[in-house]
DNA sequence: TGCCGAGTTTAGACGGGTCTAACCCTAAAG
DNA sequence: CTTTAGGGTTAGACCCGTCTAAACTCGGCA
């Protein structure tokens, strides 16, 4: 069995694997969980102990496949439970992160089960992140780019939001950032602040590159215009 | 902050508190939360230093009213879990325990408000105990008997299924014993035993004292027959 | 090639919750 | 009033997850 804790690690190092695409280092994982560095290197041997991670003392750690699928099973939970409590219980997209990242170690298959038929089996939540089908399977990382890749003057739609601070996403909401609406570039500062129009808000929004780096959009089928 | 194991002894206190009226000894709290002596021992001193308990060494504790809060807080999380995972989430009433008792200790104040407001903020739980008010009054303890407490040919209407093992709820369940129906007394054995036929079912059903003493009766209005 | 700094690991401590073994108190029986 | 059995408490150990302080490694730069 492992702890709620050992799951948050493999969930951490998940998350900073799908971002990096590179050896997680300790350091990444102790921002991440907002633990210390040795903190991090006692829980890594102890992952390590149970073939969780592969490890190069010094150069970081990556998951096993086993610990990939401990960690598909939490983020499963979690997107799980963001979508019900969105749906179900009347939570606010920006709210349920931190909901769903206390109850996500402590349900049942059965509960993951029901509340994945009661919501029709979805394909992603609330924010438009992908949710890991019931078999833990791998997903295949879908292409896709944030919004300050784009050129001036396109007009995007919005796949995800991939920011988890509750109040970046109720502005980002007040402004009409959210899954599912047009956005048209406006500017893209050289420091790297992007300024858009929403389809969903009257005024444009302009966001600092570290959020606009959050807000994801589907790689389309090439739309031969 | 408490953690989640010294809420699950306040809620094991409060409950053994209901059952017996008398202090608490440690080797009642051992048994209920499966647990040895000298571990109970050393949480009292904990809960004690947070005068959460009064203690009379060597002679059990009881709750203090701050201890009591805390316990009624876990009871209404607890109890609106299990209603509401029977009502939305399609759970039968014998499985729902195990499944509260996890979730119990990790929903927010929000969440047990929203699930409170689409229950309609019900007074009991699918096994027909009471579900404390949002304000953790201590509630007044119904008048009410266990069907062992009868005479032979009465015809009750049971109103609570004290009993927590899934096995044995589904056992009642099957055999038509559940919050709601009437129940002819039909024979109380000299060691105990229960012998009744429910409104529900076509057959008798016999119930070791054990089980019987579970299964209570309102204290009717005394209707003048 | 050798040094240096950033970052990692080791060492050692601590609080929480649990255990077993040993000791001690209480209350009931004589 | 004394004994004794049963149960409660103390003592001491262990594992977990965390920390700080100190030692070490890696890789870039002189």
């Amino acid at each position: 069995m492992l702890s709620d804790v050992m799951e948050d690690y493999l969930k951490a190092i998940y998350q900073l694997q799908r971002e990096t695409d590179d050896r997680i280092k300790t350091s990444e994982i102790a921002e991440e969980l907002d633990v210390t560095s040795p903190t991090v290197t006692s829980m890594l041997d102890k992952l390590e102990d149970r073939e969780l991670v592969d490890r190069e003392k010094y150069r970081g750690v990556t998951l096993t496949d086993e610990g990939e699928t401990v960690a598909l099973e939490i983020v499963r939970h979690h997107r799980l439970l963001e979508a019900y409590l969105t749906e179900h219980l009347d939570y606010d997209w920006s709210e349920v992160h931190a909901e769903a990242d206390r109850l996500e170690h402590h349900i049942s298959e059965d509960f993951e089960a029901r509340v994945a038929d009661a919501l029709g089996e979805p394909e992603v939540d609330p924010h438009g992140s992908p949710i890991p089908s019931a078999d833990l399977e791998p997903p295949t990382r879908p292409e896709g780019k944030s919004i300050a890749e784009f050129e001036e003057g396109t007009v995007v739609t919005v796949a995800e939001v991939a920011d988890r601070d509750p109040e970046v996403l109720s502005y980002l909401a007040e402004h009409g950032v959210e899954p599912g609406v047009e956005l048209e570039i406006i500017e893209i500062a050289p420091f790297g602040m992007v300024t858009a129009r929403s389809s969903e808000a009257d005024d444009p929004v302009s966001l600092p590159e570290s959020v606009a780096s959050h807000v994801w959009v589907a790689a389309p089928a090439e739309p031969e215009a």
